[in-house]
DNA sequence: TATTGTTATACTCTATAACTATA
DNA sequence: TATAGTTATAGAGTATAACAATA
């Protein structure tokens, strides 16, 4: 493992970032005209939404979405601004805050959810066999859980994910 | 083609987000110790450097990388005040700007790529075979070429790429 | 002392519209 | 009239550091 890439690699990691950016933009924009949600206050939404409490506590909510506290404490704002989510005092345990969905935030999530996949769909997926897409689920799956468990290479402390 | 998602192809969506969400964020705090790079900029100088001539029009260096026009002036703007392109006239055409990588731009580019291809290297690479990265590849170029050929979803005139 | 979250602040990036100049 | 690029400006997002409160 010299850490050098070799030309099918190289090309690999091009496509990669320039598929997702343009999936990543056109989902922008969809999410956008239709509920003006940015994608990190979807993905936030989406997680809410998916739990069976409808809320999480701050950390958590953080997870692989967001890379500072403040960044969600500015993000969880919006959304409360916008009465998507409630924010309250965790029962147990007092320094922890509390997200939940509201019905509101629920509603447009189930508003934005249609044109989300429908964009998702004719994008990524078309060209894509059902066999395709399990082969590259088969592949992403273990990418996604080695990096996850990677330390940030650089150089910060390994403690754990939003603070440096 | 119903424009829905099965969950086969929500996990893929989920995980290829979540994937090169993390690369991204990893690979453009390297750019930015390393040189003081954002992701964009060294894509640019990439770009730039793969170039025979070292030098692009404006427009086809935004393909891909920028979304509008103003934001491909203002990075240009970054590179050049950093003395890593030079912008000129080009002799052909007098509206267009010909941008062209300096020794220091292709300087700063070599003292970044080895530490930007570690990255990638560990954290997208490591996991998969040979084989997985053909795998992978195959399955990416089709998205990619459908991508580049689908107009703009929304309701954007299909004219070009930069401009709205 | 470590952890959770917020605030203030500064900075980077992006996008829209108005503008200039050339084809 | 359409295209290439710039500028001004405004807004969204992010990160750092200092802070308060609880474990």
């Amino acid at each position: 493992m010299p850490a050098s890439l070799d030309p099918v690699q190289l090309g690999t990691y091009f496509d990669l970032i320039e598929v997702t950016s343009l999936l990543r933009h056109a989902v922008e924009q969809q999410l956008k005209e239709a509920g003006d949600l940015s994608y990190v206050q979807f993905q936030l939404l989406a997680r809410l939404g998916d739990s069976p409490t409808g809320s999480h506590r701050m950390t958590d909510l953080a997870d692989g979405v967001v890379y500072s506290r403040s960044g969600l404490t500015y993000q969880a704002g919006l959304l409360e601004k916008a009465g998507l989510v409630e924010r309250s005092p965790s029962p147990d345990d007092e320094r922890s805050v509390t997200v939940t969905i509201t019905d509101a935030g629920r509603a447009l999530l189930a508003k934005v959810l249609p044109g989300h996949v429908e964009v998702v769909s004719g994008l990524l997926f078309e060209p894509l066999s059902r066999s395709d897409v399990e082969t590259l689920a088969a592949l992403l799956a273990p990418v996604r859980d080695h990096m996850r468990s990677s330390p940030p290479r650089s150089a910060a402390p390994r403690r754990r994910k939003t603070g440096a």
